[in-house]
DNA sequence: AATCGTACCAACCGCTATGTC
DNA sequence: GGACATAGCGGTTGGTACGAT
């Protein structure tokens, strides 16, 4: 019988000095909770203990919820064509799992960032290229975060004005499809599909319609972090 | 059969963003 | 406008299962 189990018979669990209990849900705290959001919907996650007579903060509570025991999360395995679109949108986004979790119905951000590390972490690690580029990645969005901050305290916090973001669309127009290293990746990654056409890898790329939209300024800014290094310092040369 | 290493996954923690008063 | 509460996110940890030795 395994600790969680014994747990969950004998009504154990951490209680910490605040008075939330800790560690694994047993089956009644699952059944408690999910009747709470029967009732009252994804809200107030803080109240939770006091209305379901749970011994669990709210966070804990929403991750449970989020994670588990969401009705429509869909069990098993990651599938190839899934596999293949967290590499592409990894590739494109980083870890930004819960956007990247947004292109994949029924999976969580916690999944997908475990599936990646126990798959392509180690894997990603091992290819000095890829590395390479990782760093190069994150210099530039230092830099541009930088320049971004000194930017936004010059214009008082204002947003980028219109002309900016033409800029950036039509840059980023320039570079999108990101067929250019895509292939390699799959490769090493050893994907076994790839998007069937362009409707569907372009719906991936901007979800759209399920009331969580990614903003077309996020894709602005994420594309910006893709760039090449030669389309990168195009954009920091070009006057504004 | 015992031990070890690794994959997998649930849950927690710390931080930031956003909302409310 | 500031303080506080809440929600959300990404990183990390710890436990379990399972295969290899």
């Amino acid at each position: 019988m395994s600790w969680a189990m014994m747990g969950e018979q004998f009504g154990w669990g951490v209680i910490k000095e605040e008075g939330w209990r800790k560690g694994p849900w047993t089956a009644e705290e699952d059944r408690l909770l999910i009747e709470y959001v029967r009732l009252h919907g994804e809200v107030r996650w803080n109240s939770v203990a006091r209305l379901a007579g749970l011994k669990r903060n709210g966070k804990s509570c929403r991750l449970r919820w989020v994670n588990y025991l969401r009705p429509d999360l869909k069990r098993g395995q990651i599938t190839p064509h899934e596999e293949s679109i967290i590499l592409e949108l990894h590739a494109r986004w980083g870890n930004r799992w819960s956007t990247i979790a947004r292109s994949l119905p029924g999976r969580t951000d916690n999944e997908i960032k475990n599936y990646w590390r126990t798959h392509f972490k180690k894997k990603a690690k091992l290819s000095p290229e890829n590395s390479d580029q990782a760093k190069a990645r994150t210099l530039k969005r230092q830099h541009f975060q930088q320049q971004l901050l000194q930017q936004k305290q010059q214009q008082q916090y204002l947003q980028l004005n219109e002309s900016d973001m033409k800029r950036m669309m039509s840059l980023l127009e320039e570079t999108e499809p990101k067929a250019q290293y895509m292939p390699q990746l799959r490769q090493e990654m050893g994907a076994a599909t790839s998007c069937p056409n362009m409707a569907e890898e372009q719906s991936l790329f901007y979800p759209m319609g399920n009331g969580n939209e990614t903003s077309n300024e996020d894709v602005v800014w994420d594309g910006l972090w893709n760039l090449d290094d030669y389309q990168w310092k195009l954009w920091c040369s070009k006057p504004s």
